[in-house]
RNA sequence: GCCUCGGUAGCUCAGUUGGUAGAGCAAGGGACUGAAAAUCCCUGUGUCGGUGGUUCAAGUCCACUCUGAGGCA
């Protein structure tokens, strides 16, 4: 309890893609004094702003952002545990200067990196995983039977096409001799470490049918805004396309087109589909996070004076520390 | 007017010699610890266009009918 209250608390903003969750943050941050984090794994990079929904400068109005803009797009790896690093620090930054960090972004993990006391004790080992990964590619099912015995608590929680898990969990265990479920295998902190910060989570939904529709236009508006060019202009410079941010929905797509395998109309529709899909799959994850406060913005343009007056009063008392 | 080929799950279509239907996509649900906008898993009842008939049994055969596409006049 001592140490819980003296841990720093933040204010996090999540939901899926298109849900209003930029214009929130940054009303919120005027009203609160805030200063917003970013928790996105595509707004990091250089260059990918029309596709990755980067608020511009004029949306910005003056609110400082972090951990947008700070990577190039041939960065060769990023990750949960090096966004928790930046975050951390900028945040830090942010609570010195006495403004209110406010974390925004839609995806989970990040936002669990510093909510949640994530072991990623093990780094990446190149060598490990290699062998890993040629082991599971010769015979899977002994790849996964090797991780059973060796880690059963993690074997039982993966399912046995699941590659990339299991490879990382041989992985870690070869490199380091300890099973990835010892480094504490759930988010609910029953290692007993400490969290980075103790965060107060806004979540923001909406009516499934309003939010997909949302989703189209808004890649529409990206189309007109410019996307393809700004797709070119990567796809130009040759990046290795295994790249992560080379996955990146809205661009990969439309590398797709430039590589004639289909026609710009299916491309569009193929970005809107992604991410419809993506959407899905981020309320999966926030769904089952009993942290989160939950406010269903279907009505946006009604309600948002409001909805923004009552968590300006929210963050302010959550960050005072007085816990009920 | 005649001929041909279609009409089966939200969409595109399979459906063997008649035994009350099944794939892909969409959609829904779930997972997720150094790739996470990534990756992985689960879920298919629908007046088989309609009505009658043959049959123990019809999406499957027959008749009529509605409807779409193409062809011939």
């Amino acid at each position: 309890m001592e140490e819980q209250s003296r841990r720093q608390r933040i204010v996090c903003i999540v939901g899926p893609t298109a849900c209003h969750k930029t214009e929130l943050s940054i009303e919120l941050a005027k009203r609160i004094s805030g200063e917003i984090v970013s928790a996105d794994s595509v707004q990091v990079y250089f260059g990918m702003d029309i596709g990755s929904a980067k608020p511009t400068v004029e949306e910005r109005q003056g609110i400082p952002h972090h951990l947008i803009d700070c990577l190039p797009i041939n960065t060769p790896e990023f990750s949960a545990s090096l966004f928790r690093q930046l975050a951390a620090s900028a945040i830090n930054d942010i609570l010195l200067r006495g403004k209110i960090p406010i974390v925004v972004g839609g995806s989970g993990l990040y936002v669990n990196a510093l909510t949640y006391p994530l072991g990623f004790a093990v780094p990446k080992d190149d060598t490990a995983r290699e062998n890993a990964i040629c082991e599971y590619d010769h015979n899977a099912k002994m790849a996964y039977a090797r991780l059973k015995s060796v880690d059963p608590i993690t074997a039982a929680r993966l399912h046995p096409n699941d590659k990339k898990r299991i490879v990382r969990a041989l992985e870690v265990f070869d490199c380091s001799g300890q099973p990835l479920s010892g480094y504490g295998a759930d988010f609910q902190n029953s290692e007993g470490r400490e969290a980075p910060f103790e965060p107060i989570i806004i979540g923001l939904t909406m009516d499934r049918e309003q939010l997909y529709a949302r989703i189209n236009l808004r890649v529409d508006l990206m189309m007109e805004h410019g996307l393809l060019a700004e797709a070119r202009a990567i796809y130009d410079v040759n990046y290795d396309r295994t790249l992560p941010a080379m996955k990146s929905i809205g661009y990969q797509q439309l590398f797709a087109y430039f590589e004639g395998n289909c026609t710009l109309e299916e491309a569009v529709e193929k970005i809107k589909q992604d991410t419809r899909h993506f959407a899905k799959r981020q309320l999966t994850w926030f769904k089952r996070d009993e942290r989160i406060v939950w406010h269903d913005v279907t009505s946006w343009d009604d309600q948002k004076n409001d909805l923004i007056e009552q968590l300006a009063r929210d963050a302010q008392v959550w960050m005072k520390g007085k816990t009920p």
